[in-house]
DNA sequence: TGATATTTCGTGAACGTGCTCACAAACTCA
DNA sequence: TGAGTTTGTGAGCACGTTCACGAAATATCA
């Protein structure tokens, strides 16, 4: 089939030149199917204008002959690419993963495809390339899904404003100016510390995150205020900082405990790093949850299965991302209607998931 | 800046229609430059015959007007895409989003995109579609790393076989007509056990993953080997197919047991089944490794931090996924070039971590 | 200094592929 | 037969690239 194709561009075309013979054109389609390419193109866009014969037989050609439309040409003449940039960090996170995840499916849904960019930090000439990218794109919308540094925020809304594009973030802190959707960190680490209060635990430590991560100052704040209530003193020897990874949780309990020989809870910004401390604690002989409470952050399918199964705050990543792009959708359309939308943030609540990690009865 | 450039835009082409006032073209940037569009172009493409005075110029204009090149009248022009089509299988598991990493990090490297489709379960009507889109945008090459059925592959073949862009699979079993990128599962397996086995275990069962799964069905292939060699009788009451999640590693142990009380060692296919036959084995009361013995397949990041600590099969993902990328880089360039590459399948062998969970001494 | 060589830049046109528009022609069917 | 449906024609467009050619500017060297 294909090899008639083949020879039918070519004869009408140029017989000697080899190398455009490749590809299938709609011009190739119309002329074997006996139509216009008119014809054609209203086949390949189901429009209604075209009697049932021709549509089968010109739909029966189009897989006779393997042929797809060129997408850059469509995209050329209409104008619009239907295609939605993210720019996101690594894939080795359960929650940035997870996240993605719900983006592509909800961009499916919708009918975007996706170009999807991964940066391991904030670094301006690498941010630069990959907006360059993707305005070359001429992506309809970006979704930036790198968590991390607060302070780079600024500089990057100024880049992204110097654009037309429509833009969302995911997991930054509210912003007037901006669209944002994000999991309310700060109500999940008041959960975590406030449920620990509960049990009666009496000195509750705390690992972050980088400090640097919107994320892990929201989870601190929101320990904070618990604490606070409770009339702690000393907060800082309370504190300590982890890079999200199990050796950090491992570390973090031993320097927590040096400077807090009562101390008698933790709660750890992420699973990851719960799994550290759950590690520490067996080493130290200190049983969990009677000698130690434990808190996670996240609910990683693996969490239910920790030794001791790990009470830990859930927060709806999938959803998360799909919020964005619904939000993002909603932008595009907007922008075409030359309508304006106010600038929202969109809060997501995460919750607690109780084990054994930290109930004492 | 912006604003400069619209007005002459405007004023030069339709003076009414404001719709198309938004983008800025080559044609523009060469206007405000006061040089020819032919000389943004070989600014753009960063060509030697422009002089460096010209050239900055140029490039400060581009700039100042934010211009990008629209890809998709370069991409039709140039007859390229320079993009590769990866379809993929969720995220959710340590080793795919590894791969993921490691195609996209070399993609990049190699001046590639990346178009990124997931799919959940090889149904034909999706592959189609996703196949169509994918051809749609001219990519120069397919990667396909979707783990599972065996017997879809062959229907994949016919369905590959017809387009003439090169693709590569990643972990499937070798096959003399395709170009494979694999992990040795079989190796695997066989080094799990043969390990289990020199611990002096006697009775050493196997959890599997979905025995459709080429890589379940390696994994357990190379534990047949060892058993076999050993003279183990009654192979399959020591066999039972996991999903590879937690819970079913937990209830394989306890169904591996019912049917094997001398049972004392288990291969569990993958960290995730582990760590729930971990958790069974501690409400059996099983010390591990003492009684039992445990090796995972996998080595993610947590595996070090289980109790006790996991005694697992390391496999570079991340390096799968580069040299399929390079390979895919291969076919393109010999495909240019009329030139032919025999088929191969590239095997990366995967080597075992000892940890906690395996040695008796 | 003048002449030759080299570098730099412009012009205009055609191309790649599909879309849209305006209009006309050919059908259907009641 | 008139109204409606289906299809074709041709042109222009979206935007950057490439080609062939020539002109202008600059550099090199005797």
């Amino acid at each position: 089939m294909l090899h008639y194709m083949l020879s039918v561009t070519l004869s009408v075309t140029i017989p000697l030149k080899m190398k455009t013979s490749k590809r299938v054109t709609i011009k190739d389609v119309a002329q074997v199917a006996g139509v216009s390419t008119q014809t054609v193109s209203r086949v390949l866009n189901k429009r209604p204008d075209v009697s049932k014969k021709t549509r089968a037989h010109v739909n029966q050609i189009i897989t006779e002959l393997g042929y797809s439309p060129n997408v850059f040409a469509r995209n050329l003449s209409r104008g619009r690419s239907n295609t939605l940039g993210v720019i996101g960090y690594g894939l080795v996170y359960y929650g940035s993963s997870s996240t993605l995840t719900g983006i592509e499916n909800k961009a499916n849904e919708l009918g975007f495809s996706l170009t999807l960019s991964l940066i391991d930090r904030v670094e301006p000439s690498r941010v630069d390339q990959i907006l360059y990218d993707l305005l070359s794109r001429r992506v309809e919308g970006i979704i930036w899904a790198v968590p991390g540094d607060v302070h780079s925020f600024q500089w990057l809304t100024k880049k992204f404003s110097s654009t037309q594009t429509p833009h969302v973030y995911i997991n930054k802190g509210a912003d007037s100016s901006d669209f944002v959707a994000a999991i309310d960190n700060r109500i999940g680490g008041k959960l975590a510390t406030e449920h620990l209060v509960q049990q009666g635990y009496k000195r509750i430590g705390i690992i972050t995150g980088p400090r640097n991560w919107w994320e892990a100052d929201e989870r601190l704040n929101g320990w904070r205020e618990v604490v606070e209530a409770a009339g702690y003193s000393n907060l800082e020897s309370l504190i300590v900082e982890g890079d999200w990874e199990a050796p950090s949780g491992d570390r973090g309990l031993h320097t927590l405990l040096d400077r807090n020989p009562d101390l008698d809870a933790v709660f750890v910004s992420n699973d990851q790093m719960s799994l550290g401390t759950l590690q520490a604690a067996r080493h130290l002989t200190l049983n969990v949850p009677e000698e130690l409470g434990i808190v996670g952050f996240d609910d990683i399918p693996e969490a239910a299965y920790f030794y001791p199964t790990l009470t830990t705050v859930r927060q709806d990543t999938h959803k998360l991302g799909a919020i964005a792009v619904e939000k993002i959708n909603e932008l595009i359309q907007a922008q075409q209607e030359d309508q304006v939308i106010e600038p929202e943030t969109i809060w997501l609540e995460p919750h607690l998931i109780i084990r054994n990690s930290s109930s004492r009865n």
